[in-house]
DNA sequence: GCCATACTATTATGGTGCATAACAATGGAT
DNA sequence: ATCCATTGTTATGCACCATAATAGTATGGC
């Protein structure tokens, strides 16, 4: 009977061995996150927005009226990047700082008029590149991952 | 039959509206990505490892000889920062990148003997971090989840 | 009223990872 | 020899993250 014989080598096609980066979540976290972000970048870039820029708009206009130190909470970024990033939405005129009444260290945010049309266009880019990301997953997979990325990222 | 009254207006902690962002996949893989990045960095950074280090000795270590465009790819890096993490590996004495004989464009990469064992080191933290990130998911959810992120990450 | 303390926001600075473009050197093809 | 592709390097900029130092403003204890 005869056995199978070991093959001729094959021409050498350089071929890296991955095994020990596939089953790392630190890994796949770093992709992914990216390949959102990009995909987030792609639709937002355009209208002169980046998914930082988004999320302030989103969380003033659903909080009118809130405080810098709470929004910042609320994205989970640093007050001192908010102020920055307030800085200049409110330089290009898309949300409005105002004084707390009786407490002149607070500020107060609001979108302007040109915050919430912008914002308008915001959402639809990103529901668009939301729709991409989940193409290839199907819906119940999609609430899954966001019940586990929601437990790693201790929420 | 006494009704229920409307209960006195309770003193208003202040409340932030958080649904905006609650079912976007980008904002959540954002928190985990960096949830995930900052486990691994306390239990790296002791070892003058980063993340990004970590991915070079693992793949360094399954590819003897591998060159730097092929590594890059592997990582999911562009070749032009990969240049300046070799150059600091290397400045350590954690690699070694000797030309391809034949071929002075080339770099073959190695470890070295410390590189190795600084290697191990980094393994065993990596594992730890690892374990602490999946903490709270079951096996079976850890596995769909690295599922969902290779399709997101477009592998 | 006064003072120590906590809160709010700002500024400055530095570190990631990522991307692009320009460049230099080398090797291969014709 | 010339053109082109490969390989790596350098320089630069962006988005995001973190810390520390500071200024101005309330608040509570006394």
């Amino acid at each position: 009977m005869a056995l199978p014989r070991r093959l001729p080598a094959e021409p050498r096609v350089e071929q890296t061995d991955l095994a020990p980066l596939d089953d790392k979540l630190g890994f796949w976290l770093r992709l992914a996150q990216q390949s959102g972000f990009d995909t987030l970048q792609r639709g937002l870039g355009p209208l002169g927005l980046t998914p930082g820029r988004l999320g302030v708009l989103l969380l003033v206009e659903a909080n009118p009226d809130i405080r810098q130190a709470l929004l910042a909470e609320a994205l989970r970024i640093k007050p001192s990047n908010l102020t920055v990033l307030l800085a200049a939405l409110e330089q290009e005129g898309l949300i409005r700082r105002d004084e707390e009444e009786g407490n002149r260290r607070a500020n107060r945010l609001r979108l302007t008029e040109a915050g919430r049309a912008l914002l308008r266009q915001g959402e639809e880019a990103e529901a668009a590149a939301e729709r991409q990301l989940a193409a290839r997953l199907r819906p119940a997979d999609r609430a899954a991952l966001l019940t586990a990325l929601r437990r790693i990222a201790g929420g």
